[in-house]
DNA sequence: TATCAACACGAAAACGTTTTCGTGACATGC
DNA sequence: GCATGTCACGAAAACGTTTTCGTGTTGATA
């Protein structure tokens, strides 16, 4: 049973072609009799108009393209589900496209959707494009048209929407929260400078130490490797935190820029004695599912992955269904939210 | 900056479109003056052909449709990125529609893809279908001559390629394991048997004991309520088990279903003041990332689920390539594999 | 010089829609 | 009886490709 086309209904009923579209869509020009018939006609054998040649016909596409450096990540899956949401919701699919955090599968991933494939994209861009500093395929798909809206990693010289984090808010109201507990010496765990989520949140550290006037103690700023990230480096990872909190016995508060630095730096602190959170308390950044099974359970803050991933969605959509994509760019803020758990009471 | 077709160039070169065509596929009816000339405007002004014309033109459209129950999980996106790799490496895209374990947004997602969008699915059905046992909208997809692979959560009357993780084998293992360590009293923590997994890994289970020659001991089996996985519910489940362990003080060894009752087990046994892994030792099914990051971290069953995405990839693309799409289906059974950590020794 | 390949290209159909523009039949108005 | 209008429908173009089938020009051959 092949799939039935117009032409084939047109054939079985002896009208036109045009005749059956425009009864399907209830065209005035189509008397009562014919258009009745053809619709029962299509109802009966289930006819459903090819979007292919909708898309080619109407030059949209219905779909958006949704590039991420990785799938197997938590956030990135919230923010994925969020867009899907309403996306759908709008008549739009999803096409996915990953970089595995890698410049050139980006550009090709890119390259392949733009042929008419989708509408628009989203995006967050891989590392090694923001190391690179080469956005010139992102300027040029926006050059021929098709609009972007960037989440999370956004890049300030494209232009476009985008949707971001407030890192260093989020980070700014971690620590003095930490503050608030009375904790004595906040240090933080963080990246090196190049990963641009771990300086803004430095950066939040700092501003919140600088609003309750105390002094920032360099040496309790970790800067983290990229190699230790990986997962078969874990045990050396803990080591080196291991001699930082050896280092540094006075912290009482951490403020980890990830799950898995906070994480880490939980086991590390029990295996030095520590009693988490009578001694010492932990804040994680992320709202990731290793946080709410931690033992104990991790304070974080949370990104609200999912509320991005539709306000996305629906900035873009929003730009498709104008007539005029020209209006002026919009940065939309998603608020963070301190997820208060064990680790911090 | 619009797009470049093949029309423009025609006009901008004064030839015909079949020229320009036949120029860009290197036609030998060309003289290579203007094969040559033809290809230097194109790469010029990065010509690439129209996705959408192609896709009607060839009534193919290289995009493969991926249903699965929830995207926020970490075995699906596990298995996506393995449909992905291969799926990227052999020319096609990847579309993705959540069913968030609906029957109803399973049907209609289903029937927004198959009117032209994609060659065939990948997926793996939502849970309301299982328990509803409704399957039209399978078998007519398949009837349309659209091919389906499912992995997972296979339907055994569905005439369709499927990979499948062999859930009995692996609980298998996993309880004999116990055994051999030493384990006098092993207990399951499972779901009720309308859940297919829980039931499958609940029959590993007791092939296991009976392996061994052990008595079933029908107490020693615990049937968590569906509700109790919500995440509200989470200290509820936690009770419920430590309830079980209480009452039955003897079982040195717990074999859990998944990796939220292995953890939340865990926890309540310290709470208990058994000694992980000397007193008392817990694994789970499903490598996701809490097994890893637990305190102890868990030994867990691995599913391998890229490898599963990956052969699902490679059965559909397969047979879409095959000129003849009916040659006998198969049936795949990824193996399982026991991946030891800190909760047996 | 007439015939015939070979060559290099163009016209047109096809994929499945939607939409504009005709057009023939019939009824109405004077 | 003639112009006009309405009704109900069909032809054709368009979206951007690929491919089949002409066809006009050239050069060689008999």
């Amino acid at each position: 049973m092949q799939k039935l086309t117009l032409k084939k209904i047109a054939q079985e009923l002896d009208v036109s072609i045009s005749t059956v579209s425009k009864a399907l869509r209830d065209s005035p020009e189509i008397s009562d009799d014919t258009r009745q018939k053809v619709k029962a006609f299509a109802t009966l054998y289930n006819y459903r108009p090819n979007k292919i040649a909708l898309s080619l016909k109407n030059r949209k596409t219905k779909t958006i393209g949704v590039i991420i450096p990785e799938i197997v990540h938590h956030f990135f899956t919230l923010v994925v589900s969020g867009i899907e949401e309403v996306a759908n919701s709008r008549g739009y699919n999803v096409i996915i496209g990953l970089s595995n955090e890698s410049f050139s599968k980006e550009v090709t991933g890119m390259e392949t959707l733009a042929n008419g494939s989708i509408d628009g994209f989203i995006m967050s861009v891989a590392r090694e494009t923001q190391l690179k500093k080469d956005y010139h395929h992102l300027n040029e798909t926006i050059d021929q048209g098709m609009p972007i809206v960037m989440f999370d990693r956004a890049i300030d010289s494209v232009a476009c929407d985008k949707v971001i984090v407030d890192d260093v808010e989020g980070a700014r109201k971690a620590v003095a929260k930490l503050l608030s507990l009375q904790c004595k010496n906040v240090g933080i765990l963080t990246t090196e400078d190049h990963v641009n989520v771990g300086k803004l949140r430095t950066k939040g550290y700092r501003k919140a130490m600088k609003e309750a006037n105390l002094e920032i103690r360099e040496d309790h700023i970790l800067k983290l490797a990229d190699d230790l990230n990986r997962e078969e480096n874990l045990s050396q990872l803990k080591e080196v935190i291991k001699t930082y909190l050896m280092e540094n016995a006075a912290i009482d508060g951490l403020f980890a820029v990830n799950e898995i630095y906070a994480l880490t730096a939980m086991k590390a602190a029990m295996q030095l004695g520590k009693d988490i959170p009578k001694d010492f308390k932990v804040i994680g950044f992320t709202d990731g599912v290793l946080s709410k099974y931690a033992t104990p359970s991790l304070t974080t803050v949370s990104q609200h992955g999912k509320q991005l991933g539709q306000k996305a969605a629906a900035l873009l959509i929003d730009r498709l269904e104008k007539d005029n994509f020209d209006p002026p760019f919009e940065t939309v803020v998603i608020e963070t939210e301190l997820v208060e758990r064990k680790s911090t009471s």
